[in-house]
DNA sequence: CCCCGTGTATGACGGCGTTATGCATAACAT
DNA sequence: ATGTTATGCATAACGCCGTCATACACGGGG
């Protein structure tokens, strides 16, 4: 054994690989669970490629997250810059909240109790979930640059955007909004809307841009739908 | 097999049902984990009695859950209601991290992946659950009734805040804020400054209101240190 | 005194991640 | 071309997990 490769051994059969790792994020999306077992019978080969390929199922999850994070970049940043600000900054928390309903099981590989893992992991991990972050920076600057917004600090107000659309989007994807039969938008909305003018920005122009926003994002929907027909 | 009682058949020992509850929950503290098997080792008895006195782990972890919210629901009403309704609101929210930071494992029992599984259950713990949300709106009343806030839907806006709470804690709970090296109560002070003036308190006012209720916390927070030691 | 119902211990089943072992096959050296 | 080595995969097993069929032990009612 290599004690410093950390990486497992490379395999003479790269294809294998990558065959692995897309059965993985199929079966995680359609079962919404992906065993050793179950993963080896849906490939036609035993068990022991998980380990000789990626060394364990930690890594190999860990590299369907990352495809994850790929998927999830593209998405989020789909909606071009426009002249309104906070619209645009909206749409990208839209597109969070439809990524997160469309592929529900990676979503929570992605942000559920690994993600300390993940961060603890090697840079290449930790810069493709940090760059959707910065993404969300670079749209709070836009919103103070247009003078809608005043933020103190960019970051630590990133933080908090990202706990109020992350908790929804869990209590969302666990059921809750279901149990209690209300509706998610409305909420999902109101958290834009009172974070918005809480930075600052004109009730009316907040709403405004709400309205803006959910009509782009109904537009993204119904091509959703019509892509998936 | 009796197919009508969805409720396990009654013991004739409650006194050993009620010790398995009480060991299950501290296992889950100190352990972060309740197996059947150690938990049986821990009693001194086989796994059986899980079964003939729950009829399953599921069940189980229910009562335990449920256990969580009583103490949970003291825990948040904590804080006497005084004349500045924000700080109360903040107190609360406040006191909601706190537990959750001193119970992580009970927390992510109580509000994880089982939360949808909790919602379809029997209708008492629906309703130990929905106490401690009533008494989030209760609150939120309180902030309008004082002419601080001004809110059109109160359940919306409880939905709202509850996200931001719950997805920061989470965000905190996996282990984030520390990979990341931020301050999480600075971010989680941010979520309740934005909404307290997104609902349409006067910045000023919101930044007292919060300095008061971080005092307090503090507070709360030593008198914790000083019992536990 | 016997019977029966009820709760518990035992041991097993299937599933999970993981791994020691053995066998092919491919790459290399002579 | 042949012997040698290394590498990847299959097999089968280990130790976890939740669960349950079976057997036993004990207490109350005929």
């Amino acid at each position: 054994m290599d004690m410093l490769s950390c990486v497992p051994p490379r395999s003479a059969d790269p294809q294998l690989r990558e065959k692995i790792i897309t059965t993985a994020a199929r079966l995680l999306g359609t079962e919404g669970a992906v065993s050793a077992r179950t993963l080896a019978h849906e490939l036609g080969t035993s068990t022991m490629v998980v380990y000789t390929h990626f060394g364990g199922m930690d890594e190999l999850t860990r590299q369907v997250m990352r495809r994850g994070f790929d998927g999830f970049a593209t998405e989020l940043d789909r909606g071009a810059v426009t002249d309104d600000a906070v619209a645009d900054w909206m749409t990208y928390l839209w597109n969070y909240r439809r990524f997160a309903l469309r592929e529900p099981h990676l979503y929570a590989v992605m942000f559920g109790p690994r993600l300390a893992a993940f961060n603890l992991g090697d840079p290449g991990d930790r810069e493709a979930a940090r760059s959707t972050f910065v993404s969300l920076l670079r749209r709070i600057h836009a919103c103070v640059n247009a003078g809608r917004w005043e933020v103190p600090d960019v970051t630590t107000a990133g933080d908090a955007i990202w706990s109020g659309v992350h908790g929804h989007t869990t209590l969302e994807l666990t059921g809750f909004f279901d149990a209690v039969r209300r509706d998610p938008v409305r909420s999902y909305g109101e958290i834009l809307t009172r974070m918005s003018i809480g930075f600052g920005d004109d009730a009316r122009a907040t709403a405004r841009s709400l309205a803006t926003a959910r009509r782009r994002a109904g537009r993204a929907n119904r091509a959703e739908a019509a892509s998936a027909r």
